[in-house]
DNA sequence: TATTATATACAAACAGGAATGTATGTAAAG
DNA sequence: CTTTACATACATTCCTGTTTGTATATAATA
């Protein structure tokens, strides 16, 4: 029973996908080998070779499924910040809740982070991926600053640093956060706690 | 020549040492093999497997020459913290700015970190390094939250928040900008400012 | 519409290197 | 003379990439 449909063979793709998550969650990247995969996938590495070319191509595909909403979600909130009717420190704080809400609800999601900050050695072909993940922090820097540079044009803030200096210092947090939310897999020392911790670090520049 | 004297096998263990931590830095630990780390030190094969198990053993010994000398600093930093004569703002931002300076500084330490946070699975016997390491991360914090507290019954801050949540806000952020440091190898956009960002963060605390 | 041809979507088998751990050899130190 | 500090050789397992086989979907053609 082989050569399905092209609506068959594109489920048996995403089965692939979904399987390398798990795989990669459970064994590390490199430490996962496409046998381990196909059978996760209950298909053969005929299958996976067919629709990957190898084990990196598989775990692009695994990146885009997270980054691409996610640059879709940017686009979003550079809308939003572009809106001057809400305050800028709520939208600012509600940006790095949200984030944090979907990595709670979104299994996969959760799961995405989780190899890329932890099971994933960045050498070779991937030293680029850490290229591109900095870029997109740059231009994040940015746009926390330009709803910094608001809430100081309409006098919200209570410290006399500048719009740029606030948001590296959010930008390092954040990122700190996110680290230690998927690094603290019991829960017990950060997870719990997260939204409170971003509303602090809000508060401490609300005038 | 075979069999040296026990000095010269310390330092052919010592070569094996430095020989892994370059080759773990170039293709991760995962597809460094032992015979790349022997070959880089110098010696066989043999060599390797007469001083160390296997590559996990190597990887422990690479980590204690940066986490031993930094436990000891824990607690120079916790004798200074119990010192009132200084300013325990102070006393933070020198804390984090004198990590940094070691990072610039000393290179063998600037490649473990590397390793550590970006060339590195944390998967199976690794697990538990993670375990480690937030147990660490807590410990620090509270130090940072005695800190805090002095500050506050020195009427030193700005703000009203707790201690603890001052502390969580700090520490989030130091791991955010080493993890950026780290990243960011060609110095363009963190490490050029780390010291003031740090500036920055204490200054937003300041009274 | 029925038939034929071709491309698709895999499974299964094959060939190769590569890495690991171990076992054995050996020369010098103690 | 024994143990140490390795080097060398060996056995085995594992993983990868490729090749071949094949049943079927789909397009072409008559």
């Amino acid at each position: 029973m082989v050569r399905k449909t092209k609506e068959d063979a594109e489920l048996t793709r995403q089965k692939i996908v979904d399987a390398a998550r798990t795989v990669f969650l459970a064994r590390g990247v490199s430490k996962s080998t496409l046998e381990h995969i196909a059978s996760q996938a209950d298909v053969t590495r005929g299958a996976v070779y067919w629709h990957f070319k190898n084990k990196t191509e598989i775990f692009h595909a695994i990146r885009e499924q997270v980054f691409l909403p996610l640059i879709d979600r940017m686009d979003d909130t550079l809308a939003i910040t572009a809106d001057n009717s809400q305050n800028p420190l709520d939208q600012i704080e509600a940006s790095m809740c949200h984030t944090i809400q979907e990595l709670n609800d979104n299994v996969e999601m959760r799961e995405i982070y989780e190899i890329m900050m932890i099971k994933c050695e960045y050498v070779d072909e991937f030293a680029l991926v850490l290229h591109q993940i900095m870029n997109n922090c740059s231009s994040l820097v940015e746009k926390i600053e330009v709803a910094y540079a608001h809430a100081q044009s309409q006098n919200l803030l209570a410290s006399t640093l500048t719009p740029r200096a606030l948001a590296l210092d959010t930008h390092l947090f954040f990122g700190g956060l996110l680290h230690m939310w998927v690094k603290d897999a019991d829960g017990s020392k950060f997870r719990y706690q997260a939204l409170e911790l971003i509303k602090s670090h809000i508060k401490l520049r609300r005038k």
